[in-house]
Order: C-alpha cells, then structure tokens, then sequence
DNA sequence: AGTAGATATTAACAGTGTTAAATATATTAT
DNA sequence: ATAATATATTTAACACTGTTAATATCTACT
C-alpha cells in the first residue's frame, strides 16, 4: 500500500505549501494583502486547487490561528517556567503574552483580532489538547496559585479572563492605533502589570 | 445669492444622505456588508456619484467613527456627572465607555478595531475640539483627580491609557469572541474594575 | 438660445472569494 | 498495451469589492 501512502503524503505535503504560502504571505506583506490567489500563485497552482485542500479562506486562516496559538503557547510557558515564586510566574507568562504580540503583530491579529469567529468556532479551537486549551488552563492554573497564596476568595477563572482582558487591551491598542500618543511603551506596559496584579496580593470579596 | 445658498444645502444635504446611508447599512447589517456600491443603492445614485463628497469608503468610515466617538463621550460625560466623590466619578465613567461598547458595538468597532490607521491619521481624530479629544482630557482629568487625593505619585496620563487598554480589552474581547466561555458578564466588569482601581487607592511608585 | 460650469452616470480596471464543469493525469483492470 | 476508472487540476465564470477616466446631463447665466 506505499502508492497510497505516497499519494497521501504528496497531499499532504501540497497541503502544507498551502499553508506556508499563506503564513510567508501573511508575514511578509501583512493580513490585508493575504488573499487566495495570491497563495495560489505563490505554490504555482491554479486558485481553484486551494478549495481541494481546504474548504475555503477562513480554513485557511484557523490553521494559522492554531498555528499561531502554539508558538504563543510555547514562548508563554517558556517564560513563566524560570520563574521561582507564583506570583513571579504568572508576572513574567503575562509579560510574554505582551511581547509575542508586539513582536508578531499579525500572528496576533490572526489568532485575536481577525473577524473569523462567524466561521471558525471557538469550540474548535478550545477543543482538549490545543495549544489554546492548553494555554487557558496555564494561565488559569498560575492564577490560581496566586490566589491560593494571597487566600483570595476571587474567582479564578473571572481573575484569568479579567487580566486576559486587560493585556490584550494593550496589545490590541498598541498594534491596532500605533500613532496615538502613547506614553513609553515599557513604561505602560510595567505600570499595567503592577496596576492590574496589585490587587491579587491582597483579600478579595468574591 | 440665494441659488447658490440652495446648492449648497443640497450638496450638503446629499453628503448627509450618504453618512446616513452609510450609517444604516453598518447598524443594520454590520461592518461587513458596508459597500460604496450599497450606500449608492440606498441613496439611489450611482456608487461613483459618492466620489464627488468623499474621498474614499475610509473618508465615509473616517466620518462615522467621528460620529460614534461624539455618542461615546456623550455617554460616558453624562454617566461622570450624576457622581459625588472623584472615584466614583471615574468608575462610572469607565462602566460606560464598556456598556458603550456591548450596546453598540458596530459603533465602537468603526472606532477602535476597524482597520483606519492607515488612511485615517490618529492627529486628524484627536484634532482640538473633537469627541475623541475631550475624551481623553475627561478620562485623564479624573484619573488625576482620582490620583491626587489618594496623594499618589503615578503617572496620570500612563494611569489613563492602562485603564483604556483594560476596558478596550473587556469590550473587544467579548465583541469578537462572544463564543467563548465567559463568566458572568457583570461579575467579569466589576471585578475587572475593582482589580483594576484597586491600585489607585494607595500610593505608587511611578 | 447658447454656452460655461457643476453634477451625475456609464463603462471599465483590477482586484476579491468561490464554484460548476471540463480537462488532464495517474492508477487500476482487462 | 489498452480501456476504464479514479484522482487531481484547471478553465471560465459568477457575484462581488473599491476606484477612476471619460462621457453625458442638467442648470444657471450671459
């Protein structure tokens, strides 16, 4: 069964072309300029091949949402594991969510920022395993041990999505309107985290 | 000169009619279906005829971001005013730059995730006298009212735009992935505001 | 009435995502 | 080797998008 097992992999392999047109393209010249036929003219194949591949641009789009959400996963875990104390972990895991969005603006788009939740499901990118799944319950856990710490009584899970909330704040603002008048970009991004982590050290009320 | 006077206001009038033209399509059925060719439609004139009164579709867009910012300051101004004591002040501010958001949130895309930076400078938005300028000053004001008499020493300008990045971060968030599994809506603002003001009651370093 | 100037339209360009139908290629069976 | 079958790929089109050069129409004034 070997011609079989080529003829997979030689689909496969096309498959990944695919993608890595799409992800060069998106990276070289933006999200805007990233459209099917210019993948298609990138591997040397007519348009209408892609649609043999995948179902349609926005499939496309959330295998490099997935793609992305890895590479996050890992340089996010990366950074809170040399950490020593809880609170430190969870600080510097946050501080690398920051950077890798700042360093990979359109990465970030993709994954946080794009207009693909009317076709790709959140539940699909969620699903056990993930590396966005796996990103959640990271964050969620480190919370929690900061919390366990500190004996707060806040909710975990609202403590996650409200710090989620706020460094995507960041993030998406610094990316999306580079021309405001922001203050020294370290500078907000340090006061944000101190701001916005002081009150885990203490009692909360729910 | 009164022909002239006439012109005019119907030159006027037809640039009005495109706004709100414009403005319909986008509350009705969203950014998406926004096109120079269906606001032509709407206003029964050829889609080049828009040409003649802007520039472009970003010039439209430009136009009713500046719109929904005048709605957004007036919201958020008149939810500051009714409180006594500065913090309150504040945070009922800040509860209304988020209820703006959830409750109009084709509005606040056209404001803050709509992909303008390119064509519409930030200085022509923040011009002296415009919404989106009194904002600023209002929100920064009471952040400094606020810092001051807990006598801190942070940053009022570099408190504003954290406070900004985390309440964007609320509203973006849950507009554009209003499928992930959220916590209760109200518990995740309130304890986002109260972990996120938590920090200004006390003294700062920076 | 004829003309200058403002105003609006036609028709096209260059692009987009997508798909039905036709074709080319490769594999299998005779 | 040839015919039949599957698979893979392309052509050509549809229905859109923003935008613009050239053209037509309408209006006001001489």
């Amino acid at each position: 069964m070997s011609i079989i097992e080529r003829k997979l992999r030689q689909k496969e392999s096309l498959r990944q072309q695919i993608l890595d047109a799409a992800r060069e393209i998106l990276l070289a010249n933006g999200y805007a300029h990233l459209s099917m036929r210019r993948i298609a003219e990138q591997i040397e194949y007519s348009p209408t091949t892609i649609y043999h591949y995948f179902i349609n641009k926005e499939d496309i789009l959330h295998h490099l949402c997935v793609e992305a959400l890895e590479r996050q996963f890992e340089s996010i875990s990366a950074a809170g594991s040399s950490e020593q104390s809880t609170f430190l972990r969870l600080r510097s895991s946050i501080r690398a969510y920051i950077d890798f969005g700042l360093s990979e603006p359109d990465r970030y788009k993709i994954i946080y920022m794009a207009d693909i939740s009317q076709y790709v499901s959140m539940a699909s990118i969620l699903e056990e395993g993930s590396a966005a799944n796996k990103l959640c319950k990271l964050m969620r856990n480190m919370v929690k041990d900061v919390l366990f710490e500190s004996a707060s009584t806040l909710d975990p899970e609202t403590v996650f999505q409200t710090i989620w909330a706020h460094i995507h704040g960041i993030v998406a603002l610094l990316i999306g309107r580079p021309d405001f008048p922001w203050v020294e970009r370290e500078k907000l991004i340090e006061t944000g985290l101190d701001l916005s982590l002081a009150g885990l050290a203490r009692k909360g009320t729910g």
